[in-house]
DNA sequence: TTGAAAGCGCTAACAC
DNA sequence: GTGTTAGCGCTTTCAA
């Protein structure tokens, strides 16, 4: 009745390394008498073409014996590893975790194993991470930033299918990205409803792409409500050095800012700082707001007013659109649907 | 001359999905009219037992086509993905970056792939990560912390291969960590070297078994050289809520201490915004020293002065273990060669 | 020194 | 409804 068992080393050439025995389609079904397709169909096919009493069989001792796929074999079989990376270049200073959050929980709706890859910033970072789907390990990737500039063209030519969470690079549009037009709006009319009038505003790089947009959304949002920010009342700040601490000396006059928006959550936090060590009060004399939120938000103190951003959405989008270019789609640019709001906390107060 | 290419499509029974020719083995076998087991041995054998001429030939087609071993079937043959993770339950407030590093380089010097994996502290973490390795995608987990008490002896039942990087918890012996009782010795002498008598501790947990473990180091070091810690200069700090606020209240006595070491990083950071607020100078008026380094001290104001860790040779430490495990060995305790050191900045000061 | 053969575990087209 | 068959790309034994 039952199947001829296979699986038993009649003169098998020569012994596996890691000999532990698993637990195969082959041992369900010989168990159940049925071919090793068959449990295959009830396992993962769609086909509803098996006997009912059969599937329930296959089921049970599926269930019994604790079956596991596996999923190499599948791999290789589909041509489709069913797993996904999302690099990022440092791991301290994060991509917003939420983004990450997001991603993870995009991806097991989707069947897809989402790992996590952190890579040097030295040359050969790419051709290491392209080889990666070239092994078949991976079947694509979601970057934070590119390692180096024209490497989006390099994933290009060896075909490999990736996103970029950061548009402002030159991604050449495969990206999904935050609207951080909206954004800076936000924040901008935020300060304005709670009455400011002479605000200040912190950008992160002077030059890049996307602080001078950020920058601008803010400063055009202000303008429309009748707000000037004056030039000496825009800074710079970098994540290292005392830029901080410059600004705060630089802004001691009369007509000081009665509220100043940050670009960054650390500029935020690093201003908050210097005033307060100056003797400034935030927020009794000087109001301040971030950009996206987490936690060192929270325990900031005073803790943070900020713009949060739709970072979820965002890494959720990213693992959608990227799977769709590993099933063999183009890409597909869409918006975060989403979208930003303000987290009050105690860093902003009304005025006057 | 040439082998019958067996790739030729005749009367191929379906279309693979997602068509894209591969170069395989075969590729190069057929290009230089070998056969593919003789490439597969250039590529990766070991074995030297083939002509010079033909690993040449072999070797520049290899090139030439710009071959990538697939790794799937590689692994499927061989029972072993090569690939390792190393999960965490927190992406933000993360493992030290510098476990990382020294994971990732020495995943790297074994021909192994380290991927990072975020899991969600519910109750289908521990099994979900399981499945990976059942699957066969992974071959073993290095672990910042169990997802729950006696999650280790699961492991142990479905035979993961396993370390984990905190041995404080449940993890039957499967560990490799940091020598913390140096660490806080080395913080404690710091104190005392630069000739405090007054000095406070701030510890995480009250209760845990690792936070007993560091303040008795940390006292019993001071103890020895003459210098009492007062109970009411013990204090403990969570990463959230205002016991920093709380701790600084408490100490404005005239035998507030001169200095006070933190058992965590966050926490002397904490201590120093509530200290600054207060109108109390760090390090004129208190020296702060943490424990363990990360780019936060540095970015703090003032930067702060550290126990810094060997973490990076701990990751590396890990990972090596872990892939004898891998191998089949059984755990061998390691400990860590090297030790702390004292990374001075400018939060503590010389007494009086 | 090289090639033939078997098979890792799985899937899908097709025949029965 | 179920089994047969072929094959994903690779490695290793054994025979030539």
């Amino acid at each position: 009745m039952s199947a001829p068992n296979r699986n038993s080393n009649k003169g098998r050439l020569f012994v596996y390394p890691n000999e532990k025995r698993m637990v195969t389609l082959r041992s369900i079904a010989d168990r159940c008498g049925v071919d090793v397709s068959t449990v295959s169909k009830v396992i993962h096919g769609r086909e509803i073409r098996v006997g009912e009493e059969t599937r329930a069989k296959i089921l049970a001792a599926a269930k019994e014996l604790n079956y596991r796929p596996n999923a190499l074999a599948r791999s290789l079989r589909l041509r489709r590893s069913g797993a996904i990376v999302m690099a990022m270049r440092d791991t301290s200073g994060f991509v917003y975790p939420e983004i990450i959050d997001g991603a993870q929980d995009a991806a097991e709706r989707h069947g897809t194993c989402l790992f996590l890859l952190k890579y040097s910033s030295g040359e050969k970072a790419g051709p290491s991470l392209i080889s990666l789907v070239q092994e078949g390990r991976i079947d694509g990737i979601l970057w934070d930033n590119m390692p180096y500039k024209s490497f989006s063209q390099e994933l290009i030519d060896a075909q490999v299918p990736f996103i970029c969470l950061n548009g402002y690079a030159d991604v050449k549009g495969q990206c999904i990205t935050l609207d951080d037009r909206e954004g800076f709006e936000r924040q901008a009319n935020y300060l304005a409803d709670l009455g400011h009038k002479r605000i200040g505003f912190i950008g992160v790089e002077p030059q890049s792409e996307i602080s001078i947009l950020c920058r601008e959304a803010f400063l055009s949002t202000l303008k429309a409500r009748g707000i000037d920010v004056p030039a000496k009342h825009i800074w710079h700040c970098h994540f290292e050095g005392d830029d901080a601490i410059r600004i705060v000396d630089s802004i001691d006059g009369a007509d000081r800012p009665t509220a100043i928006a940050s670009a960054s959550l650390m500029a935020a936090k690093r201003l908050c700082d210097s005033l307060i060590r100056k003797g400034i009060r935030v927020p009794e004399d000087i109001s301040i707001i971030g950009y996206h939120d987490g936690p060192d938000a929270q325990w900031n103190s005073p803790p943070l007013t900020t713009v949060k951003m739709p970072s979820r959405s965002q890494g959720a989008l990213a693992v959608e659109c990227l799977l769709e270019m590993v099933a063999g789609g183009k890409f597909h640019k869409r918006e975060v649907a989403d979208s930003s709001e303000i987290i009050e906390r105690e860093s902003c107060l009304r005025y006057p």
